[in-house]
DNA sequence: CTGGTCAACAGGAAAAACCCTGTATTTTAA
DNA sequence: TTAAAATACAGGGTTTTTCCTGTTGACCAG
């Protein structure tokens, strides 16, 4: 009969081009917890691909998004595509809207400041290790905010179409002729003509790749 | 000297179709805290509309989404237009993605399950009073998963195009000819034709805008 | 009842998009 | 080094799109 083991140390490994960050950061998880187990450090995304070992893969990777060579950015997304159980958590300076939004598309867990307290990162690892992902309102709110800012984009001015006209927008936007937009309306060729020039009109656009792309950007038509 | 006011009462309103739930959410309402003003109960959208007094709004108004005659989605928009002052909680039953989305895209600034603790009611309202808004895991991880949907869609199966296709394609989402494409890349038109060829077959277009949507959809091409 | 707007449609023609075949040069890979 | 790709281009024809002007009937308001 075996002694109960301790549980297994949660394996992790920095991306930050900033050394005495990254040794900062290192001895304030040693501080907060003994459960976790540096496997290693890199300079930036090309470092860790070198760095990595199939074999003894971390859990976790703390990652920078700005570092020369190889940034955040391809980093992530080289890593979900050959590693994409390790779980990645961005601790960095920026907290630009796009960036972070963007690095939440490309699947990373989590995404800290770099000025947040040091509680805050033992609360966000232990969450990225139980639960799999650490969301903060912070994180939150820029989604949020994200979104809306795609709505205003939309709302404004529209010009309101009927419901003919829109379902012949929509059927503009899709790989036919006009020949079978006319079919599939019930409509003469003709007077598809008419329906083109008033949405010509009303969207201010010259061609039918106009009417398309207005379509698609206000939202008037939404793509499958 | 005046003796010290007591703290404004937080005024609220009902929308839901059930009459039953309206009831008990208002008496676990006054259960909670007295800071809290009923001002009306609606059962749509529509009869919102009826008894929204201008001259005394409410500050917060629970939401239900499924309502006859003019559902949460309506309501919320109408109240975006009209009165975008007023902070719209969400209460519903309905926990698809999609929905909590659009109504976060809507601007609503909380979104609850009927499903809750009467605990957490309370501390969505007093966090919508105070920081204007109340986004838990809940909705974070909603959001988070439809961002990255869109894109797991963009990844699948983009052909891989060299630059100068990916520079053509960009151009042929505008509303310009192929002439002033050639004329912009530096090309004869007839190289132009030989581009838009390729492109039909890599991207399984059998027009120029069916080469727009593809581009667009798939994330080839990000509309400004 | 009548002028005005609107939706559906036509003829006719120019412009743009699309398609096929073929050539010269350069780049790449075996 | 040599053959296969890839790139840039041309001639010439078909189809689709775009544009202009004009007709007909329905409906609405004065």
């Amino acid at each position: 009969m075996s002694l109960p083991h301790p549980p297994p140390p949660i394996k992790l490994a920095l991306v930050d081009d900033h050394t005495l960050f990254r040794k900062g950061l290192i001895s304030l998880i040693d501080m907060v917890s003994t459960q976790y187990a540096i496997l290693f450090e890199a300079d930036n995304g090309f470092d860790m691909q070198q760095k990595i070992d199939k074999a003894n893969l971390p859990d976790i990777i703390l990652m920078d998004v700005n570092m020369p060579t190889m940034d955040g950015f391809a980093a992530v997304q080289w890593l979900k595509q050959h590693h994409p159980e390790i779980k990645v958590l961005v601790v960095s300076m920026v907290d630009r809207e796009e960036t972070v939004v963007q690095m939440i598309k490309l699947g990373v867990k989590g995404y800290l400041s770099k000025d947040i307290e040091p509680k805050e990162l033992g609360e966000a690892l232990e969450a990225l290790a139980n639960k799999g992902f650490y969301y903060t309102d912070f994180i939150t709110r820029k989604l949020v905010h994200s979104l809306q800012w795609d709505e205003t984009k939309i709302q404004l001015s529209t010009p309101d179409l009927n419901e003919r006209e829109k379902e012949f927008l929509r059927l503009t936007c899709k790989d036919i002729t006009y020949q079978e937009i006319s079919e599939q309306m019930n409509l003469s060729p003709k007077t598809i003509d008419g329906y083109r020039n008033v949405l010509f009109d009303k969207l201010k656009a010259k061609s039918r790749v106009g009417l398309v792309v207005i379509a698609i950007r206000t939202g008037l038509v939404v793509l499958d």
